[in-house]
RNA sequence: GCCGAAGUGGUGAAACUGGUAGACGCACCGGACUCAAAAUCCGGCGGAGGCAACUCCAUAAGGGUUCGAUUCCCUUCUUCGGCACCA
């Protein structure tokens, strides 16, 4: 019998239609076994698979292959996050419809993705432009405005010119497009908004139930992106009587207030006719976010003549205006305490006005002429009335207390989170499904007419305004309240909630409803969901926010929907991410032809643990390549050895074979932990490498006895199963080829015998001070007193001791004894 | 500026609760096989010293705790990530 080669491509094809005609990922509704819902994160159809991707489902699969192997019920579903922009720009570029252009990349990713061998169920494939997926957005949406979670203002928004939409807060970051990094401008827009700030309490709260399985970082970004401040909203006066509310965190510093300040969108300055002041207010106004939030930003302002008394000592004080004031965050007006806060400290300097102490060490007080900034720290009360003397820390909790007793102020918690702005002037995402009518208004569509299709068939006039905008065909309808003639919305849905609630679909893809009550209710929430940190606050702060929604309408049971969340690290060449713009891009379809699917998932693994950074190497995956081929032409070569019904009496074994019999099942073990508890695959494949070097240590006539021929049957029937998450047609292909008719993606994960995982022979060391002065070989069952004993008969150590006062002596059992001499 | 993570050979990385630093791989060097090369198999591979068995040094730098520190604590440096007028 000729050894036959590794012909991977052959072979991945092959066991690829094995794996779909058996249906062997198929998952059902089974309430007699454990599920276990294995999710990661759906990709945009942007047209081919990029090493990322790879990656991140590669990881997937080892877990979900993984799991169906421990007898888990597994869902591993895949899908196509397919709204966006990307596809306009190629309409508007070859003129493309969008639709057309999707659906292709779709077929062309799904086959790529397919080649991999990956073990979705393709049955619960689910794409978000499409109408049964994407009405219950628009259904989601109604729900949402009958709670009044969604409603419709203008504001000021984030316009990105260059898409020509606009931009939800997170996705401007920094004052630029999330996307094509242009610079954002705002803009005065009526839009559709989310109202996730009602959502700000739970959201945070339900950090506590995820937080030991999600990742730190992720979770402190969510923090600091809702920010959540506590503080008091004390009500300052107009000269003419009138509230004045400021939101502080510090109210234990309000009786040193010398000046106000308000931002200059804020309404109480359409009062103010001044010109100087107007031109200052237009001057700010004019600038882009870039521009007011830039890292020199210097703080200007200007008197605007009206004064405001504090309430809690009748001071009489100047009003600002002022460029550092944010209209969207407390009530878009400060108090300035020059004294014990930075920013206001550098703006009275700038314009001359008083700074006033209220906070001092009384050990070594300040001095304001010597003060080159603010004193922020902790203290005791001074010029504060009847808190003077008391520690500012106590005081911050009185003054609070005091305000609320003598209506003067109110405790108050404020976020940094803003709603969610979705509405996108876009044409390839989802329609909102809202009816505008002369007479009656805003109405929404009514459930029985949704979906309102977005029409496919669209002609794009090589520019970036949306299609809709020009289809009367589209806008004109019938008002649903009184029949009369009405328009619909023509701007789309933000795609972020497509993917807010996907994970839910997949649990009943093809349901007449959002999805099935009883089959949500079985698979949710997602297991383990595994992606990018880049997701850390957008997708998955909406996704949380939307699970929260629907579990509030009754429609799941669980508020949090991902139980684990990992995230992956990114794929790196030549020190920097893969990117067409740098040029660094391997191709997967190539590596994939060169070594074949099983290399390129044991090279993923092998190269670096999940959540770190992966630097490609050509030669690191030849490297993976030639350990396939090196177990390959092991078990070619000696696969007569291999007998189905084999027995192992250990005691009757060789040294020889007792101690390979060992190593496989200390893999086991190790292999067992590094996927189960550690999610750390690259330690898994080195112990599976260790493993084959010891094959090729042992001498083959160890091998060929009838003992031998045990050991060798075992080593098959178990480690073949250990690699196949990792490769799994390599490993398929070697369990046919020693004749087994069953299918290792039906097997079971491979059980180990805790009294074969200890070697017999161990290694000690003796150290003296710490310092290792000798190493024995001893046996693996020696006791702490024996190591002691032994230590002091070893020559040297009994040499380095001797005349030497012994201080103590410290022995671990099976690894050194340690003895401290004076 | 604030918050967080990381820094280990030529290189990707191991060392999971403090206990033999560098497992496993890549690169490199040597050997076997070959007319030769490739592939493969075997061996070596942190630095310094020594013919040698061995000795000393070494986990960004410095200090501390400990019998013992890559691991814990403090200081400093560097890199990466997040937040950044949030009152």
């Amino acid at each position: 019998m000729a050894d036959r080669e590794y012909n991977f491509n052959d072979i991945e094809k092959k066991w690829q239609k094995i794996w779909e005609e058996k249906k062997s990922f198929l998952s059902r509704v089974n309430k007699s076994k454990q599920k276990f819902y294995l999710l990661e994160m759906f990709p945009y159809p942007s047209g081919r698979i990029h090493m990322g991707h790879v990656r991140n489902y590669t990881i997937g699969d080892i877990v979900a292959r993984h799991k169906r192997m421990k007898g888990f019920n597994v869902l591993h579903p895949m899908g196509w996050d397919s709204f966006g922009l990307p596809a306009e720009n190629a309409a508007i570029k070859n003129n493309t419809p969008p639709f057309k252009w999707t659906s292709e990349n779709i077929e062309n990713m799904k086959e790529q993705l397919k080649r991999l061998g990956f073990s979705y169920d393709w049955s619960c494939e689910i794409g978000t432009y499409k109408p049964d997926y994407y009405k219950w957005n628009q259904w989601i949406f109604i729900k949402m405005l009958e709670k009044g979670l969604a409603y419709k203002k203008v504001s000021s928004v984030n316009w990105c010119p260059d898409c020509m939409t606009v931009l939800a807060n997170e996705q401007a970051e920094n004052g630029v497009c999330w996307r094509c990094d242009s610079e954002v401008v705002q803009k005065e827009l009526e839009q559709w908004f989310f109202k996730i700030t009602d959502y700000a309490e739970d959201l945070l709260a339900g950090h506590n139930e995820i937080e030991a399985n999600w990742p730190e970082q992720v979770i402190t970004m969510q923090r600091n992106w809702i920010g959540r401040s506590t503080g008091v909203k004390v009500n300052f006066k107009l000269e003419s009587g009138e509230d004045f509310p400021i939101f502080t965190t510090r109210p234990d510093t309000v009786f040193g207030v010398t000046f106000m300040v308000i931002a200059p969108e804020h309404p109480l300055l359409n009062k103010i006719s001044d010109p100087k002041v107007q031109e200052f207010i237009k001057k700010v106004k004019s600038q882009s976010m870039i521009d007011r939030t830039s890292e020199d930003k210097e703080k200007e302002g200007i008197d605007t003549g009206l004064k405001i008394i504090n309430p809690f000592n009748g001071e009489r004080v100047p009003l600002y205006v002022g460029n550092f004031v944010l209209m969207g965050y407390g009530t878009g007006a400060i108090m300035a305490v020059p004294g014990h806060d930075v920013r206001d400290f550098a703006f009275a300097k700038k314009y001359n006005l008083p700074i006033k102490i209220v906070i001092d060490i009384p050990s070594s007080p300040l001095k304001l002429e010597e003060m080159k900034t603010a004193y922020t720290d902790e203290g005791v009360c001074v010029n504060s009335g009847e808190f003077t003397g008391m520690n500012n820390l106590e005081a911050i909790e009185k003054i609070a207390e005091y305000a609320e007793k003598n209506s003067i102020g109110k405790k108050m918690i404020n976020y940094r989170l803003r709603d969610w702005g979705i509405s996108r002037q876009r044409y390839w995402g989802c329609p909102i499904p809202i009816i505008y009518c002369d007479k009656c208004g805003e109405i929404p569509v009514p459930e029985k007419d949704l979906p309102v299709i977005l029409p496919t068939d669209v002609d794009f006039k090589g520019d970036a305004h949306s299609p809709l905008t020009r289809m009367p065909e589209f806008i004109n309808t019938t008002c649903p309240h009184c029949g009369g003639k009405a328009r619909r919305e023509t701007d789309t849905m933000d795609t972020f909630v497509d993917s807010s609630w996907y994970y839910a679909r997949f649990t009943s893809p093809d349901s007449e409803n959002i999805f099935d009550k009883e089959k949500a209710d079985y698979w949710m929430p997602v297991d383990q969901y595994i992606g990018g940190i880049e997701h850390a606050v957008m997708h998955l702060l909406y996704a949380r926010f939307f699970s929260m929604i629907l579990y509030d309408l009754g429609l799941l049971n669980n508020r949090e929907p991902f139980t684990k969340l990992l995230t992956q690290g990114m794929v790196i060449k030549d020190g920097a991410k893969m990117s067409k713009s740098k040029g660094n891009v391997v191709d997967p379809d190539e590596i994939i032809q060169k070594y074949g699917a099983d290399t390129v998932r044991l090279f993923m693994l092998f190269a670096s643990p999940p959540v770190k950074d992966l630097e490609w190497s050509d030669k690191g995956v030849e490297g993976s390549f030639r350990f396939l081929n090196r177990i390959w032409r092991f078990m070619q070569k000696h696969r007569e050895l291999y007998i189905k019904d084999y027995s192992i009496n250990h005691e009757q074994l060789s040294i020889e074979q007792k101690r390979l019999r060992i190593e496989l099942h200390r893999t086991i073990k190790l292999v067992s932990h590094d996927i189960e508890e550690r999610m750390q695959y690259n330690t898994a494949i080195a112990r599976m490498m260790e493993l084959i070097n010891a094959l090729y240590s042992i001498p083959e006539d160890e091998l060929y006895t009838d003992t031998g021929k045990n050991v060798f049957s075992e080593i098959v029937d178990k480690f073949l199963p250990l690699l196949n998450p990792i490769a799994p047609h390599f490993t398929e292909e070697l369990w046919e080829t020693f004749g087994n008719k069953t299918l290792l993606a039906d097997s079971e994960w491979p059980a180990f015998d805790e009294k074969l995982t200890v070697r017999d022979e161990i290694e000690i060391v003796f150290q003296i001070n710490g310092k290792i002065k000798s190493k024995v070989n001893v046996s693996s069952d020696i006791t702490e007193d024996e190591m002691k004993k032994m230590a002091y008969e070893n020559q040297k150590i009994s040499e380095l001791i001797a005349g030497k006062e012994i201080v103590k002596v410290i022995a671990v059992q099976g690894k050194l004894v340690n003895i401290v001499i004076r």
